[in-house]
DNA sequence: TATTGTTATACTCTATAACTATA
DNA sequence: TATAGTTATAGAGTATAACAATA
């Protein structure tokens, strides 16, 4: 692949993702959950209860960051704060009976727009997209 | 695919993408252009001047928005202003010498992390991920 | 009447800095 | 001294609303 074909390809996958960002802000803008929110609660949800600074490390934020995204969730009554047991400074976060049950009500992947869209794909294009979305994790960690 | 399984992953590639912004994010904030700058400037360069209202369309924004991300290029005098000949409304902004000679150096593909980085995956990583790129782009679209 | 662009204002997301408390 | 968290402040990126000029 020359430099040219590289530096081109790259710029489309900018642009890809930029487009995809938007989008999702429009989406979420009228009732539901930002992307990170969406995956901060699918994280508790899938692995539990977790400190505000493991969430930051998981999302590539700054713990003050996170604060900011878990104050809304808790505000919204979806995660609550929970002192931890023997270590005094952290608090764990996890999900309300009303975040789970939205957890439960969501997964059945059939409320938001892009999951209809990525379900309206074929099973090869899934295949690359998801496969798409490790290499970004590793690429991203460099 | 399973209902559980689709949002799984639609949930690791929302991550993914969230990791990426960041990343792009912070390795620009210490000196090159944001995501959309980079995009923009590409678009002018590989396809000549454009109105605001193109740019917008094209990046999935509003004119407004675009306006204000122009007017920062323009700040740093990497792209101008030039009247439409025929339509008084219009603007046509086309990069500058300056800005030309930012996408030479650039066009080597060798300044940016993320270049760099895809630079090193293997030919069929970079297949998935450009593959995807467009996948993304139709999913937008919807 | 529709389109292009501008200006003013505000919101979302995330960062930096400074601090407290605990380990 | 290092880690977890909070509070305060600021910045980037984008949106909405209201407007002027031109088509």
């Amino acid at each position: 692949m020359s430099p040219k074909d590289l530096e081109i390809a790259v710029i489309d996958l900018t642009q890809a993702i930029g487009l995809m960002v938007r989008r999702m802000r429009a989406v979420a803008a009228s009732q539901e959950l930002s992307m990170t929110e969406s995956v901060v609660m699918a994280r508790l949800d899938k692995e539990g209860p977790a400190t505000i600074a493991d969430l930051a490390r998981a999302e590539g934020m700054k713990p003050q960051s996170m604060g900011t995204t878990i104050a809304a969730l808790e505000e919204m009554d979806l995660v609550a704060r929970k002192p931890h047991p023997t270590d005094g400074r952290q608090m764990h976060i996890e999900l309300t009976d009303k975040g789970i049950a939205l957890r439960k009500t969501t997964g059945d992947a059939k409320r938001t727009w892009l999951t209809q869209a990525i379900a309206e794909l074929s099973e090869s294009e899934r295949k690359t997209l998801f496969a798409a979305s490790d290499i970004i994790r590793r690429l991203v960690e460099k």
